[in-house]
DNA sequence: GGGATGATTCAATAATATTTGAAACATTGA
DNA sequence: TCAATGTTTCAAATATTATTGAATCATCCC
């Protein structure tokens, strides 16, 4: 008596593949079936990057801040005045930028002054921002 | 006796202008000053779009689900055997994707079929999730 | 040192987002 | 019609984020 052969038409049992709609399945047999589109998704890691950036650019007070640090470094004063917000609740949304990357900050004398990194200038000028 | 001038160096009070660091004084009045400066903000309304959609990257799962879609459109039952959730969690995140407008559904027989729209395809492509 | 200024930190509160499991809905095929 | 399947919706519980005002810190300048 032979042994029925592995995933054989006639012997595996029906998986996922077998339930879903024909034209889907098709074209992912095609690429390359399940295994390779669950290969797309990037690890853990780099995923939570990505979360960090957005959800630093997915606040109106702080896209405003970096619309206005991509005229030109600022010291907290003056985004304060143009913002027309609470000390404590820019610091918040500063620190926020800064620990995702995007801001960071030197000393002037009294002053604080940000401005944009790398990352930042990257983001705004890519249109990332998202405006139009 | 004369009325002393507008804003003349010898009558207007000191603005916030007068007591920042000369370095961000100067270039910012070459620029067009504070007025100019507070006018790079964009209204209200864009700001509140470009935060809808960051919000909805904002998220491991979500971006995973794009990952995913930017391979071709999948029914539900595909995505959650890649990600491995509840359904009601994944229906969850499905409807913020397609309420930021990034992904859209279609119904074919029993299932849903979801797929990246014209922004989403966009936002994926331009390797605006942050992708290296 | 000590007061003034610019900015951050803290703790309490408020507001939003997410997860969970049960229930409901819609479509299909018998 | 019916039961089965795929998916969404709902309400309650939890977790995360944001705001507020007071307190603190750091630097400057007299």
């Amino acid at each position: 008596m032979t042994a029925p052969a592995k995933n054989s038409v006639r012997t595996r049992k029906p998986g996922i593949i077998d339930e879903i709609p024909k034209e889907i399945a098709v074209s992912l047999a095609e690429a390359g079936g399940l295994p390779w589109l669950c290969s797309l998704i990037p690890v853990e890691s780099s995923l939570n990057e990505q979360v960090k950036i957005h959800k630093a650019l997915a606040d109106p007070l702080r896209l405003k801040i970096l619309y206005l640090l991509a005229a030109q470094p600022l010291c907290v004063c003056v985004i304060k005045h143009c913002l027309r917000t609470a000390d404590s609740r820019l610091s918040y949304h500063l620190g926020i930028l800064k620990e995702a990357g995007l801001i960071e900050s030197r000393h002037e004398k009294n002053w604080l002054i940000y401005s944009l990194t790398g990352a930042g200038n990257a983001v705004v000028e890519s249109g990332e921002t998202g405006s139009p």
